[in-house]
DNA sequence: ATAGGTTATCGAAGCGCTTCGACAGTTTTT
DNA sequence: AAAAACTGTCGAAGCGCTTCGATAACCTAT
């Protein structure tokens, strides 16, 4: 194992200059850098990240805490985990992967050991118990969702309750005046998910603006679960023409059942979804959807975290605006 | 921030015995180590990650490369990725999550910098061009996949040939004597990855040692895709009565498309699906599969890569035997 | 010319921990 | 009763790096 010792030795200085040459916080010539930078080169010299860690308590980690369930969509997560791994690798950063599991115990085991510099907590509930350790802690950190109290902490999100609102605008202007919304698995409300509930405002605040009669529905997604929901739906609001669909698994067989029943997409009920672009293209209607911009909500994490680590930006809440993309599966109302 | 000289000193001991007794790597009086468990409790000691790593040499991180690529089922690689931090946890590591972006790189730094004692590598391609480096670097590793040549490596994966050669078993005994797969995306076999070739082999020898008439076309999944491929499919063989489906996307397509062109499931045709149980439940049939074990796999991974670190175990391949399910999507051969 | 300011480099201290050898005290073996 | 072997503890060295003065060499302005 190569050490800075060696490289100095190599390049004909101290260690101090190598060190100097790798960090850049200090002038050092160009034919020093150049000498030096050959030396790393040649001996093929990677600095040890524990001691790193030791001699700068920074470790250069960001921790990335995702939950353990499985009952929402997990793509979404994944995808901003990749987002998070990619993004944090341009700004020098590495990323530990944590579950929930431990629960607030990580948060306090990666805080004290100066494992990880800064955390970002995925699926965060309205009122999580890592928040208080959070905020006492001096370590930043990122959520991506919204608790209840967003005081002291930064917040990246989908801007839900606007999402909501933008879903039933869209379903008013093309004629719908009953609209039913397939939600997520019960679990994920009693659980005082934000998104979810807050989907649900916006939904509610503007349906009721505009004079349009909604009915909201938890759905376990899957077929069985689905056919058992849309039966009610279709009992209690027989002149439903519009569906807004949260729960992604719930999509293709909300699709299969409308189609089975001899109800046409677009042309007799408008489908709208809350999911991925790749879930919209790659359904067998291509869907009218608000996407889940996966990948920017894990950008903009690591972005404001890296601020700061240095020095730079404070507690604020981004809310990303969401964006509706018309595709098959909305048209005007029919009756 | 507390250190351990703080500790030695609260519980009046040295620091040594403090070190000795968070290792257990020397016999210490019991009145001694639950006097200094106490003051490790009264002061919330952690110990320092970085210091730790630097006088031991050992981070007590995995590393855990991911692919980038999204064109494979992606729940899958989440639920190996999820199995491998919670498994690595039970045995005190942390897991670094590492993608697929910067190639060998990757593993030349981290290997280089002691930033991880050991790698998993998921999404090994046949001739993957970090294998080498593995076989060169002192650092254990476990691959998650099996590429073409094994020598000096260790392996775990599902053994795919098998399944292959499963689901021509279970079909063939059904009486189907024309099956039809659909494979993964073209991409896929293009760039080599083993499991989908190790599934074909098997399939493709099976099928010949049971004079079944095979047909293999590769899908990009969706539905319009899906389409496509099953007009050909029938175009070319229309007595076809077996589907085996390897590409998970595909798989609620293939379904809709025989329910649509009066082809029932599974009087008239028969489904067997290779995907995880969540699939194969949730779908609008509950399909016969033979199961991917994404947990087992994490788990069984971090276990053969432990037993490494602490000098036990050896190189070598585990293939887990793949497990049919018969559910409602299989059935005796119409014709 | 000389004081004051830069620029480029070095030496040394120290980050918090592990681990090795030493040693006193106690137990076992011969 | 002496020799050999443990047990439990301590002190000190050192892991590989960063960072803080210090210092010498070189520029500017007066």
């Amino acid at each position: 194992m190569v050490t800075l010792a060696e490289v100095a030795q190599h390049a004909g200085v101290s260690a101090s200059t190598v060190s100097y040459v790798l960090s850049g916080k200090r002038s050092i010539s160009t034919t020093t850098r150049q000498r030096v930078e050959q030396s790393i080169r040649e001996l093929g010299y990677h600095p040890n990240a524990g001691a790193r860690a030791l001699a700068s308590s920074r470790s250069n980690i960001i921790a990335l805490m995702i939950p353990l369930r499985t009952d929402m969509y997990v793509p979404v997560m994944m995808e901003i985990a990749i987002a998070v791994a990619t993004t944090a690798r341009t700004h020098g950063y590495d990323v530990l992967l944590l579950t929930g599991e431990e629960g607030p115990d990580a948060v306090r085991r990666v805080t004290g050991s100066g494992l990880a510099d800064a955390m970002i907590l995925m699926d965060v509930e309205l009122d999580d118990e890592r928040l208080p350790l959070l905020r006492d802690s001096q370590q930043p950190s990122v959520l991506i969702g919204l608790p209840a109290e967003t005081a002291g902490l930064t917040c990246v999100d989908l801007d839900f309750k606007a999402t909501g609102a933008l879903c039933v605008e869209h379903l008013a202007t093309l004629g719908h005046r009953d609209i039913a919304v397939i939600g997520e698995a019960p679990a994920v409300y009693e659980r005082h998910t934000g998104f979810a509930e807050r989907t649900l405002d916006g939904l509610r605040l503007r349906s009721q603006e505009l004079g349009i009669r909604l009915l909201h529905r938890p759905c376990e997604g899957g077929y069985d679960a689905m056919a058992v929901t849309l039966a009610r739906i279709l009992d209690e609001r027989p002149g439903t023409t519009g569906f807004v669909v949260q729960n992604e698994s719930a999509v293709e067989p909300l699709l299969a059942l409308l189609r089975q029943q001899g109800r046409a997409v677009p042309e007799d009920v408008s489908v709208l979804a809350i999911c991925p672009d790749q879930v919209a293209t790659q359904a067998s209607v291509r869907l009218t959807s608000v996407s889940i911009p996966a990948q920017e909500m894990g950008r903009h994490a690591v972005e404001q975290l890296v601020a700061k680590l240095d020095g730079r930006g404070s507690d604020e809440v981004v809310l990303i605006a969401p964006e509706l993309t018309v595709r098959a599966s909305t048209g005007p109302a029919s009756s």
